[in-house]
DNA sequence: CGAAAAATGTAGCAGTCGCTACAGATTAGC
DNA sequence: GCTAATCTGTAGCGACTGCTACATTTTTCG
């Protein structure tokens, strides 16, 4: 890999950070250079526009979720109701918290057909639909999108009700 | 009332109309201001500023969502699963889509604390959580948060894989 | 070393944003 | 009809947007 290529991906890497701990508000390209230790310039001559960008990061993000579920919750589950409740339990870490936020928001530019949000929303829905499939047994596998729509809820319950 | 506020009430429903059909995402007060047949000079005269503009006009939304389910859920429903199957067909209505489309943009606004979706956001929520509570037997009123949950998670998996 | 290529800074364009200053039009009360 | 209050159009401010033209520096390679 090119010492180019690294630099892109550490922009990436930083945009997505950024993503996680502020927000999609505040997304101007000046914002996400300063979050990145570079300048707009650089960022558009590494991704040849904002949306490439976003894209990248949001996709770095949707790559590292089912890391993070594996870290959270351990491997011993046998039912679906216990999967629920562990992951449900898990996804009140902070860590998940800043995940969760996030997600509501590409959700929300998601449902207008937004690109690159839309892509990568249905991407992340399906890897955590997959990951629960691939934690139940296989008897219960056939409601996992049960599952995850009803953690879904909750989480959104819950994120509307805490201060954010 | 006088004149003018039956002008000011007229854009707000104008405004609520248009974030129904186009989402929040272009809503520059120019932009409301052609969507409400007035100017934006004349949207700032009647509200002070466009989040007031905003926060009324998902007033509006918010106040009506009742009496949508109302119209499109029959009264004759007498156990917690059923009500949750006749909501969730109930809500493939398109007059429902472009609520919970709505519904959704404003959850990823409001997840971060921005104002006026953060308390639009959880006056939606409790009057969705009551009206569901309003159609339980009560025995069974404890549950609505968990069934609006369910609720909630299969909108967001239909919405997020349909094209908008 | 020298030329080509890659990387980066500076300045700015053309557009949009929320909002306002100013002026003129319209209406209300006497 | 006159005055005062209310209403509304016009023009524009200063800030911000994604992106680009241009110039310069740095690196690469023969």
């Amino acid at each position: 890999m090119s010492k180019a290529d690294e630099k892109r991906r550490a922009c990436a890497q930083a945009v997505a950070k950024y993503f996680l701990e502020e927000g999609l508000a505040d997304n101007s390209i000046r914002t996400l250079a300063e979050a990145a230790g570079t300048s707009d310039r650089m960022l558009i001559y590494y991704f040849g526009s904002k949306d490439a960008l976003i894209g990248e990061s949001l996709s770095l993000i949707a790559g590292s979720l089912s890391d993070a579920l594996d870290q959270q919750v351990g491997a011993g589950i046998h039912s679906a109701s216990a999967l629920l409740e562990a992951v449900t339990t898990a996804t009140k870490q902070p860590v998940f918290d800043r995940v969760v936020r996030l997600w509501f928001e590409i959700v929300g530019q998601a449902v207008r057909g937004k690109e690159p949000f839309a892509t990568q929303g249905r991407l992340v829905a399906d890897r955590w639909i997959a990951w629960i499939e691939s934690r139940l047994p296989p008897r219960q596998r056939h409601s996992a999108r049960e599952l995850f729509a009803t953690l879904e809820g909750r989480l959104l319950l819950e994120v509307l009700a805490e201060k954010a």
